[in-house]
DNA sequence: AAGGATGGCAACCGCTTTGAG
DNA sequence: ACTCAAAGCGGTTGCCATCCT
């Protein structure tokens, strides 16, 4: 047996309020509170609504001093390096904004924000990087051969890594780090979330999430994207995966570019993210932890970025991946 | 001018978390 | 310690306005 629905929902009404309900809401609101119970509410003051939809609306549009749209240019920074920071949770997000609401900057970035940073990551591209022209990379990374790519991008030493990280993700057929504990879960979910913006495909079309992750190809090359920011794990992918390393690196090129760009114009400095990945890799001998809370406390402050959190924190990457159920 | 495509946003859905009993 | 209803939250949907062909 299921939960008892929240309210009676042949008798509900939904869609659009009206301005007379609006104001039997703020009235009410206004001169006794929600009672803390929106479930009984609206048939205290005689709506048809379910007491989720009153609580949404009071939250999201009649509270006062909300603020809808304007949004300034410190505003989007701030909304683009929290989302680098700790990814969609919006409500922590939109506690950093005074009278911003978590569904107006979770659509802002949705509609606008997203776009904004991809769009200028482009135009940037070659002349901040250079190394596959814009034409070329209209040809897609697939005609690279691995020597030409390594010519144009050396491949850093490759130890032997501590932890088989991208083996153990690679077997997902679902994003497994949506969880809010890993940062490292963060960064990743950031990689597929430009990467699903997928550069290779003719019309650079946007793909939906479950072909990302059903793709080999759009997958592996993800993967490769992590396995390039942690060096170490590279070799191992390789080994286990048995795909021949032209096919990751050649990728892995060009998504870091945009990658790059994307954190570059979100005033997060990308050569901090490498060095966090790096160190995130380093550190899997360390067995000293810290929770999301510890993580997050320092995140809030805004100004900090996820590598110093790292290094205040000292965070062991066996802890992290076990958290997101890589072990 | 028409109608199809796209963008923006309010609202809904359903899962997770919280906290009272 | 456990249960369960309410609240919180993020993802998704659908409507409407505007743009484009």
């Amino acid at each position: 047996m299921g939960r008892a629905p929240c309210c009676d929902k042949a008798n509900v009404k939904k869609g659009p309020w009206s301005p007379e309900e609006d104001a039997k809401l703020r009235v009410y609101i206004e001169k006794h509170g929600t009672g803390g119970n929106w479930i009984s509410l609206p048939q205290k003051i005689g709506l048809k609504r379910c007491g989720k939809s009153c609580r949404l609306r009071w939250l999201n549009y009649l509270r006062p001093n909300i603020k809808h749209g304007g949004f300034t240019e410190e505003e989007d920074n701030l909304i683009c390096s929290l989302y680098i920071s700790i990814g969609s949770r919006w409500s922590i997000i939109a506690a950093q904004l005074p009278g911003r609401t978590d569904n107006d900057i979770k659509n802002y970035w949705n509609t606008r924000l997203k776009k904004k940073l991809l769009g200028k990551q482009r135009k940037d591209q070659q002349a901040r990087r250079g190394i596959f022209p814009k034409q070329e990379m209209k040809k897609g990374y697939e005609n690279y051969s691995a020597n030409e790519c390594f010519s144009l991008y050396p491949l850093p030493p490759q130890p032997v890594a501590a932890q088989p990280f991208s083996v153990a993700y690679g077997t997902q057929t679902s994003s497994p780090i949506k969880g809010q504990e890993s940062l490292t879960g963060n960064l990743i979910v950031q990689f597929e979330d430009i990467f699903s913006y997928d550069h290779q495909q003719p019309n650079n079309t946007r793909i939906n999430t479950s072909t990302l992750y059903s793709s080999d190809t759009t997958f592996s090359t993800c993967t490769s994207l992590i396995n390039s920011t942690c060096p170490p794990l590279m070799s191992d992918y390789y080994a286990i995966n048995g795909v021949s390393a032209d096919h990751y690196f050649q990728g892995t090129n060009n998504i870091l570019g945009e990658l790059d760009e994307v954190l570059f114009n979100g005033n997060i400095n990308p050569q901090q993210l490498h060095r966090t990945m790096d160190m995130i890799s380093s550190n899997s001998t360390s067995q000293e932890s810290c929770s999301w809370g510890d993580i997050s406390s320092l995140v809030y402050s805004s100004s900090i970025s996820s590598y110093e959190v790292f290094q205040q924190k000292n965070c062991s990457f066996d802890d992290q991946s076990r958290r997101i159920g890589l072990q």
